[in-house]
DNA sequence: TATGAATGAGGGTTCATTCAT
DNA sequence: GATGAATGAACCCTCATTCAT
């Protein structure tokens, strides 16, 4: 019971967050979304920051379990990179309000958010290993992982920044599926060797 | 008197949102960075949330100024869009907090200040155009020109986040000499006919 | 706990706002008069200005309640109109403070306030359907009800407000027990002799 | 040529207050309706609060002119209250925005301005005057003359308010021309048939 | 005298957090 | 665990007043 409370909660402040942003949301409107009271947000939470962080964990771990199917795959790296970011496409269009909160509260509180930063940075360090492995396999041409890892996770944040405000549902699923094949294809051309 | 005050305010005001970030940053110790009363910046601004817009405004006329010197040149378009990058990155350097603003500031308040949407909304427009013309010009392979063009700078900003939040100015600016190359490498290739 | 929060802000409020004037009692000095802090005001009153309009609503309340009882009485209108003097006074003397808001914050705020507009257009609007009726029934001369309605109550809140802002309890007593019968005289009678 | 500035700072605060109200009425709004800077209301204003007070100190000498013209006239003392009326409502009528300050900006900040007090003591006290006559020529009966004038003062305040906020031109003069007429037929014979 | 930019104390309001029930 | 009234520090903004030009 106290699990679901938890993810209730959770729940109810994708919403609020999604639309408000973090900063204009309030833990009484969270609350009064969640059908708890204040008091309870604070039996699961230590502090409003902690939702948010609960947030990107959550999706942290989604991204976390993708990569770990991936691993044991016998296909080149850049195509665990193509599957990887379908999925992760996939994902923000089953969940679009979420998709709202990774691209806008990313920065929230000076990057003092363990959590969101484990995002952030995860999400590229787990490419940028991808990408080593590529280039170790000969598979693409030689680049500085790291830069190129962030800029494919900017780009991809970007077009999803772009599908996620796309208010008409059918438009944005339109480019939520459309999108990766583009990037995918600018990003493969582009480490083409 | 001989400095303007609109100006010194501004410059004020970057210093502390780059550092605080802008919610944390009180209207209060933004006076005091710059030496004046808070009075004085409502003599400047009509609110917290125009000074944050004019940063951004600022930033975006000197984008403006590059684009419209770039228009009349002679060259094929795709290479503006390198000369473009280059001067961008070239503006991150000499001021880092800047950058910082630009790429953590850029959701706040429900993207409702017009300035920080012309911006935000503003370059992916323009390198659009590039990307259009240069189609047309038989320049890159055919895309579709909204997406790319957000992934693009997408792309650059998630590579101005790494460079500007680099703490050791020399592995800064390393980073923000390497990364245009870098990029502009990854980028092309991507759109390599 | 045993006292209801919203009253005691009331009166709290009304000791204030009659020894300092509205727009010169602060939140903070009402709350700290009230033994709770700021923000427990506003769980009970939407801004400062529903304090003020709830004093003259729960005012308003009291007067509509004596002429509910004295709708059903069979006595001459005219009587009745003393008789709701008479009660109007008494319960100045019981609490002058309230007389002193009465008299004295009536326009506040463009008379926007809908609570004090109430007031200050509902007691007169009584008093000229007692004039109506006294008219109709042929107890006192013809006259513009509008008018000396409007008349009669200025002349009362006139008198109130001296007897209010007299420091000393017995003479202000005094003048509270003198002046409706004065004024009852007065108003019947007139200067004739 | 500095006499002229002070009566068109006083008139142009007429306007602002009767409209605003005081301590809405920023000293700002003021200089910009006069057609002059801040700080030259400074030169002839030692504060905001005593431009209201020059207000009311002009309009008290303007009474207190007709007193005493008044005063040497050979008719009966109640007939003298009925040319005063009939004067006071001749100048509302001219100007109706002071006539709304009057009414309406009375009681502001603590009674502690004098020449708001002034005003509102002195008028009162001449009418006091000539009631306290009045009953010596044996013309009226007698009465207190300090609750019977404030009575009358009040009286004939709550008539000009209700004419002074009468939106209308045309509703407004019908008012004030019918007003005094009412008012002084009430006062000298009251209500009784 | 006139100006109006600068001042900064002060005030209304918000909202994350607590804790007694 | 659940509640939600109470808290009060903190913040944005206003505006009467000053003073150098």
């Amino acid at each position: 019971m106290s699990v679901n409370k938890k993810e209730l909660i959770r729940t109810a402040a994708i919403e609020v967050i999604a639309t408000k942003g973090f900063y204009r949301s309030t833990t009484d409107s969270i609350a009064a979304a969640a059908g708890v009271s204040v008091g309870t947000i604070y039996n699961y939470f230590k502090n409003k920051d902690e939702i948010l962080e609960y947030i990107f964990q959550t999706e942290l771990a989604h991204r976390a379990a993708i990569f770990a199917e991936l691993k044991d795959l016998t296909v080149p790296s850049l195509e665990k990179l193509q599957l990887f970011l379908e999925a992760h496409f996939t994902e923000i269009k089953a969940n679009p309000l979420v998709g709202q909160i990774l691209v806008r509260e990313r920065q929230v509180g000076h990057d003092a958010l363990d959590g969101v930063r484990a995002f952030v940075e995860g999400i590229p360090q787990k490419i940028a290993s991808l990408l080593q492995l590529s280039i170790e396999a000969g598979e693409i041409k030689p680049c500085n992982p790291l830069i190129i890892s962030a800029a494919i996770f900017g780009a991809v944040e970007a077009v999803v920044r772009i599908a996620v405000f796309t208010v008409d549902p059918e438009e944005r699923n339109r480019l939520l599926d459309q999108a990766p094949v583009e990037l995918v294809n600018f990003i493969s051309s582009g480490l083409a060797k």
